[in-house]
Formats: C-alpha cells, structure tokens, sequence
DNA sequence: CAGTGGTCTAGACCACACT
DNA sequence: GTGTGGTCTAGACCACTGA
C-alpha cells in the first residue's frame, strides 16, 4: 500500500448536517478549506514530493470522510493558487519549478518571443546580512545568508544582473556547482536540494539609474536607466525565504504585467 | 416582472445526460461554460449595467433550465475574472470601477499606505492616432482617438503623468468637464458615460530617462529616470479601447507586483 | 420572515490517458 | 478496461441580509 499521511486526521474535522456540530457564526470555517488546510499541511511537511502525483480525489474523500466534492473544491482551490496541477485523465500533482521554469520571470524581448532562457552565475558565497536582506528575509541583521550573482540571458544576450539573497539556515550548503547544471533554475535546485519550493513573490519596480558594476555587466554605459526589481519569494506559510534585486536591460527588453 | 434578458436563449443550450446529446469528443463545451457565455453576451449588450444586481441563481438556473450547480460554476468564473461579485445574502453584481477607483494602479508610496489618490485632467482633445497609439487599439493610422493629458497625485504629491489614448469612435463625445467631477475617475465615467467597461489590461515596463516635459510634470530634473508603463485595456470580447503611458517616479513610489 | 448566496452530499455519467 | 479528473443533477441545509 502506498504511503499515506494524515494517520488520524479526521479527529478533528468539524463535520456538517446530521454529523458533529459546527459553530454557529463565530469563524465558520466550511469543510473544504479544511480539507485544503490538511493538504497544504501535507505539502508544507513534504509528504508528497514536488512533481509527484497526490491521491486521487476518490481516495482523499474516503480518507478524510467527505464526499469527492468537498475533496475538489478544496484541490480546486490549491490548483488555482497553483499549488497544484490537475491533468486530466492522469491525477493531480504537486507543482514543481522544474515543470514551469522561470515561472516567475516577467521579462519579455520587445520583438519576437523568449527563445533561450538561462543563468549564468557568478558567485555564490556566504556573506552577513546587511539591513536590507535581514528586513526582507525577517533576520537579524548580520545573520548569514547565501548570496549569488548571475546574469539572465534571453535568446543568447544579458538582460538582467541579479543578487540574490537566501536565508542561511536554510541554504547554508548551497554550492556553485549545484547551481552550474544545465536544464535547472535556481527555484528548481532549491526544491531538489533543499526541499523548499517557492510558491508566491512579491516585486517592487523601480526605474533608477546604473552605476558602473551593473553597466559592465549589463554591456551599457554608466548613467543609463535601468529597472530595478526587488522581490521576495515565499514558501509554505507565507515565509520569506529569498530576496532578490535584478537590474533589467530595458531598451530591448520590458517587463510585461496583465492586470484584472 | 423584471426585465429579462435571453428572451429564448434555452434552445442553444446544448443539454447533457438524457436530454439533447452532446458531442462526443471534437471540442467539448461543458454547459456550464454555455451558460458563462450567455452571462457575458447579457453583460456586454448591457441588459445589466454596473453596479446592478443580476438575476438570483435560482432565477437563472430556471431561466436556463439547468441546476443551480451549473449556473454558480459559471458565476464563480466570473467572479474570478473580477466581472461579477457576489455578496452573500445580498445577491450577485455586476462589477463596476465606481466600486474600486484605481482598480489597475499599482503605484504605491515607499512609506505609508496610499492615503489619497487622485488626478488633475489637464487636457482633453481630439487628434488623429499616431501610429503607436493607431497600432494598440487596432485602428488605421490617423484615425480620429482622444488624448487626455493628466497627472496622478498620491498622497497630494506628483506621482505620474499619463498621456491617454481612446478610440474616436467610442469616446468622441468625452470632454474636459466629464473628467473633472469629483469622486469620479476615468474608469468610471467611461462606463457611466459610454457604457464601456474596462475588465482587463496588460502593461509594459521600462526605465527611461525623462525629457523637459515630463521632469516639469513630475517636478523633477530632465534626465532622471522614471519608469514607462504603457497600457492597453480591453472590454468584453478582448477588445482594445484605450491605450495609455505612464511616466512615473519612483524616487518615492514603486510599482507594485504580485506572482504566483 | 423570505430571499440571497454558500456548503455538502450521493449518485450518475462523460472525457481522457494509460495499459 | 480501469482509473483518473470533469460535469451535472436534485435536494437538503447553513449563513447572511434586510424588510
């Protein structure tokens, strides 16, 4: 039999109709976000692993004792966040950066589409947190975190110079060599490696001026405009795991944004 | 009685189960998302205008002889895609921008929360699409398109200047006086004025560096860098009505973002 | 109170991917 | 064919709003 979390899960789920009582209004919770509760617990301890297939909804429902509809609007939520992904016919996995590579990169050439993406790193060492990382990764300043520098690359020309800042206690071992593998992003070797998957970002954009290191890496001259974003990444729980600044060629490059 | 939309909208309902047969595989519609499309037909002929209430769930499964199931399957979409919200207990509602002023601005202050946000029109004029402005919108070139110049304040300090393309033949009756109502913003009085709903938008980014126009605008130096956001917003049917740029300053304020 | 959306169930059947 | 997700139904009941 396969492994099965939740060993006794259903004690605490608060049955509707004819079964256990609910609360009457005070923080009603309804089922299904119970049920998603339950999962993202499962997903956040890595029981089921990045990629891999999680039970069917047949099996989840006579596990939890809730009908399959209970079971898929909680999955259709977690599919929505895209903490998951249904496939029909086939089951429903955990998401993996390695299936939606650079997922969260919004830049874009101006003509044609993105062709070639990849990294190229420069470093990767441990250096103390200054204010700005510890604020954005919740640590004490001088904390040690993991910082790399690399250069993105779209269709075989730098677009973007990134320094990226991982919290150390969870990244302490992260390696150059680990990062130097063709066919893996970063997000994807942090999810290999470290067993921590990146599941939300948020970005601040601004527009700012280069300064020589970022010109030379970036072949541009020294005063010409640049964007800046910043992002913090989340894994499980809402916790900042990374922070990041990347400096983006602009003249033949955008970033691109969908609004509703 | 109410008015009524879908005066015999059933009969190309294709029915499931035991009743009219569907297809077998040759691109499948579920019924609910049938249903979804004479919602949306209803929305885009205007048969309910912003800020109305639509017909009760129960009304239009009837209406439409499904199940209230399928029906809310088809809201809940809508809903998402921010067309329709519902307030439990109340009813379902036709999204309107006079509910979310600002809906699309990502502009935020680095410190403190946006406060105020408004804008001063400073013109509003007919001229003929040049041919960026002519290529957003789908139009030929030199086609008649409204230009309203304007500024954003956030927090009663300049934080954008926007330069704002509209199709001719849509907006050609806007004015001056139509954009200087208080409590109103442009948004707003496209749909309260012409009918035109804005559900959508994408957005390019870039850093750039201003020239005397917009430094005098942004009370800023020629040769600063701002940041260019250029816009363009559809209406039902992926239509493109307006075309916008935005030059923003980001020494005080950033563009936000949010992944996942 | 009646009317609205929101939750949950049990069961039937369909579409799709494997084997 | 079997197993997966996807659709649809009918009905019961809950939560919330406002008259």
């Amino acid at each position: 039999m396969a492994y099965t979390p939740f060993p006794s899960s259903h004690s605490f789920i608060v049955l509707p109709g004819q079964a256990g009582r609910r609360v009457k209004s005070p923080s009603f919770n309804p089922l299904y976000r119970q049920i998603r509760e339950l999962i993202l617990q499962a997903l956040s301890a890595g029981d089921w692993m990045p990629g891999s297939m999680i039970p069917s909804e047949a099996e989840l429902s006579a596990r939890f004792g809730v009908s399959q509809g209970t079971v898929r609007k909680a999955i259709d939520e977690l599919s929505a966040e895209k903490l998951l992904v249904r496939l029909q016919g086939k089951g429903t996995f955990v998401a993996s950066h390695s299936d939606t590579p650079y997922r969260f990169l919004r830049l874009r050439p101006d003509i044609g589409g993105t062709q070639q993406k990849y990294s190229q790193t420069l470093s990767c060492e441990s250096i103390a947190a200054d204010e700005k990382a510890a604020d954005a990764l919740a640590l004490p300043v001088g904390s040690p975190v993991m910082q790399v520098e690399r250069i993105l690359f779209l269709n075989d020309e730098p677009a973007a110079f990134d320094q990226i800042f991982l919290s150390g206690d969870n990244f302490g071992e992260l390696s150059l060599e680990m990062l130097c593998q063709e066919q893996r992003t970063l997000y994807s070797v942090l999810e290999w490696r470290f067993g921590v998957r990146m599941i939300r970002a948020k970005e601040k954009l601004r527009a700012i001026t280069a300064g020589a290191k970022i010109a030379e890496n970036l072949v541009l001259s020294a005063g010409d405009p640049v964007l800046l974003v910043e992002r913090i990444a989340y894994t499980y729980g809402d916790k900042a795991v990374e922070w990041r600044r990347s400096f983006c060629r602009t003249d033949r490059y955008h970033y691109f944004n969908e609004l509703d």
